[in-house]
DNA sequence: TCGATAGTTCGACATATATCGAAATATAAT
DNA sequence: ATTATATTTCGATATATGTCGAACTATCGA
C-alpha cells in the first residue's frame, strides 16, 4: 500500500541522504556557491570558477571516481542538472529543489 | 585541520543523516504536525494526540526498540528534545534548528 | 512489595555506503 | 591515427545502518 504523501516522505528522505554525505554536502554547497542557478554550465571565464567534475575533484581534493560516484547520487535526487559540454560534464543546482527543501522546513508535509 | 565552516557543514550533514531514514523521517515528521513547538510534552489530552515514544510506534507502526533506536539518533542530530514525564517521554522538535534548516536552504553556507 | 506499563540496551543479521585504484569510454586537439 | 584530457565503470574492502526479539531498567499504582 503506498499513497502520495509517504512517496513524498520517501521523496524527501532519499534527498536528505544525498546530502547526508559530507563531501557530498562539500559539493553541493560549492556547487550552490559557484553556480549562477539556472544558467547552464554557470562558468565563469574571468575567475575560471566552474562547476565540472573535474573542478569539483580538484577544489574538494576528492578523486575523480569518487566524484562521479557523488554527483550520480546528488543527480539521482534531483538536487543537480548535468550537460555535457565538450570533453567536460557541467553541473548546477536546481533552483527549484533549493525552494522546495526551504520550504519543507518552514511548513512540513501535512 | 578542521575550521569553523567545515565544523557546520559537518553538523548539517549529520542532521540530515538523522532524516535520511523513511521511518525517522516519518517519526520527525509525526512531532512537527502534532505537537505545539517549544511546549514541553506538547500533550493534547482533548485529543490524546501526544508525543511519547509509545505513541509514535503505535501510530507509525514501528516496534518499540526501533523506535528507541531512531528517537536516540534524532536526539543526537540536535532536532527533537524529550523528557521524562513519568512512566512516559515526551519529545518535540526543537523548533529553533527546523528554522535553522529552512535558512539552510535559503542561503546556504557562503 | 508486586505487577503492569514504558522505554532502553544488547546481540544478531542482512544490507547499504564510502572510498580507492585500475581499466574502460568519450571527446577534443594535433 | 595518436595522444591527451575528462569522466565513468568495476571490483575490492572496510565500515555503517536498520531492524528485530529478548532481556533489562525505570516508574507508577494497587
Amino acid at each position: 500500500m503506498s499513497n502520495y504523501r509517504d512517496d513524498q516522505i520517501k521523496h524527501f528522505a532519499d534527498v536528505f541522504k544525498a546530502l547526508s554525505n559530507h563531501n557530498r554536502l562539500r559539493m553541493f554547497l560549492h556547487l550552490v556557491t559557484c553556480c549562477v542557478p539556472g544558467t547552464v554550465g554557470s562558468f565563469d571565464a574571468e575567475t575560471g570558477v566552474s562547476a565540472c567534475v573535474g573542478d569539483l575533484g580538484r577544489d574538494l581534493e576528492i578523486v575523480p571516481s569518487t566524484v562521479s560516484h557523488h554527483i550520480k547520487e546528488l543527480h539521482r535526487a534531483g538536487l543537480i542538472r548535468m550537460e555535457r559540454r565538450g570533453q567536460k560534464i557541467e553541473c548546477w543546482v536546481d533552483p527549484v529543489i533549493l525552494r522546495g527543501l526551504a520550504r519543507f522546513f518552514q511548513e512540513p508535509l501535512k
